[in-house]
DNA sequence: TAGATTGTTAATCGATTAACAATC
DNA sequence: TAGATTGTTAATCGATTAACAATC
């Protein structure tokens, strides 16, 4: 019944999400794909197709009730219910995405849990939360209903953390560690490398003196 | 002379890095393109149509110089030599990224410096650096010879951090922050978008009651 | 109605993969 | 030499954009 849709376009639907919120905040009711695709960096086209695979959201002649599209794009990407989000790894960049909240009240993801393996961590209180131990992963991932982790380890552990995380019975992953994990095909992994981005970037930066062969 | 390459090979070049960064750890000296991609989740045809854009790297019939190929990367992506690069806004995620050094010693992106508006967070001591304010950003960037700016203050600040940074002279931005930033032409931005990354996760989650029409 | 903008089809563009001759 | 693997061309695949009929 429902095809397959591209992961290219689910990608782009935060953004699209992002756009609408911004403008619902500050009053505008109607948007049409020109404004919307020019808001996001994209093409209206694209706009228009990506929103297209979802419903009929807009009114030709108009374009789109900027509440509604909100609440579409809320349903769509499941985010007008809550989800719970746990974390691995209470270090530096774990306790910088622990009190995260995006769009203040209006954000349906929700921190639940904060773990890790070192003893002195264990205990210790991050914004309302307190670290706990890697062995109560699962127990608090099941009574909890946690259902996406976010693994903040170091490279060398994240596979194996990602691997708990599955028997845990976790359904997605974030991954912020620099390195590939590899889980059953039940599990979807999403990839933040900002040490790759770092990285390409350089690629960009002027004056290469070293590079022709 | 040199063709331009597409942003996709040059995104991929970190991988391929960090991949031959693991290989000569472990003592491999010789990798075939096949190896490589099995080790990188990626195509061995791309591999070698990747590697081939800037030169040729390899032996056939046995493969690629290890060795060879990491040095290789590491020009191509500049990486070869020190790039400094400071970091705009001092909370959590500023203060994580801060005492990042990725491949231990061979890493040559150095933070060199961290702004922070907030007079309480000035002055104060993160990893070996301390807090300076925003409105020396200039002045450092160019003393320091700053190319690169990390921007990890809420997304209403971005864009005016992205401005000044551009204002000081800075060759590319890495933006943390949740919205996009509108740059000249000449200064290249990567966005580090773990929300999106987040949100378009939820979509993939099973159980999807709300959603058709 | 006339003007505007959608949803969608068709055209373009680019990226990935397969295949293979060259060659170590 | 025979076996293996590259660099590269050709074939495939998919994604983006343009164009336009439908219609509010």
């Amino acid at each position: 019944m429902k095809q397959e849709i591209s992961p290219m376009v689910i990608r782009r639907l935060p953004l699209y999400l992002r756009t609408v919120q911004q403008l619902a905040w500050s009053g505008v009711t109607t948007v049409s794909s020109q404004e919307l695709a020019h808001r996001a960096s994209v093409n209206a086209a694209q706009v228009r197709k990506d929103l297209a695979h979802f419903g009929e959201f807009g009114v030709k002649g108009k374009g789109y009730d900027v509440p509604f599209l909100l609440q579409k794009l809320r349903s769509i990407l499941q985010l007008d219910r809550e989800i719970r989000v746990c974390i691995v790894g209470a270090g530096n960049l774990g306790q910088a995405l622990s009190n995260y909240t995006m769009y203040g009240s209006s954000e349906t993801l929700r921190i639940t849990a904060l773990f890790d393996i070192d003893p002195l961590r264990i205990g210790q209180q991050i914004q309302r939360l307190s670290v706990l131990p890697l062995d109560q992963l699962r127990e608090t991932v099941q009574s909890e209903g946690v259902r996406i982790g976010m693994i903040t380890v170091p490279a060398d552990q994240a596979q194996s953390v990602a691997s708990l995380l599955v028997q845990a019975g976790i359904e997605g992953i974030v991954n912020f560690a620099p390195t590939i994990v590899r889980v059953p095909a039940h599990v979807r992994v999403h990839h933040v490398d900002f040490t790759s981005e770092l990285h390409s970037l350089a690629y960009y930066l002027t004056c290469k003196e070293g590079d022709p062969v």
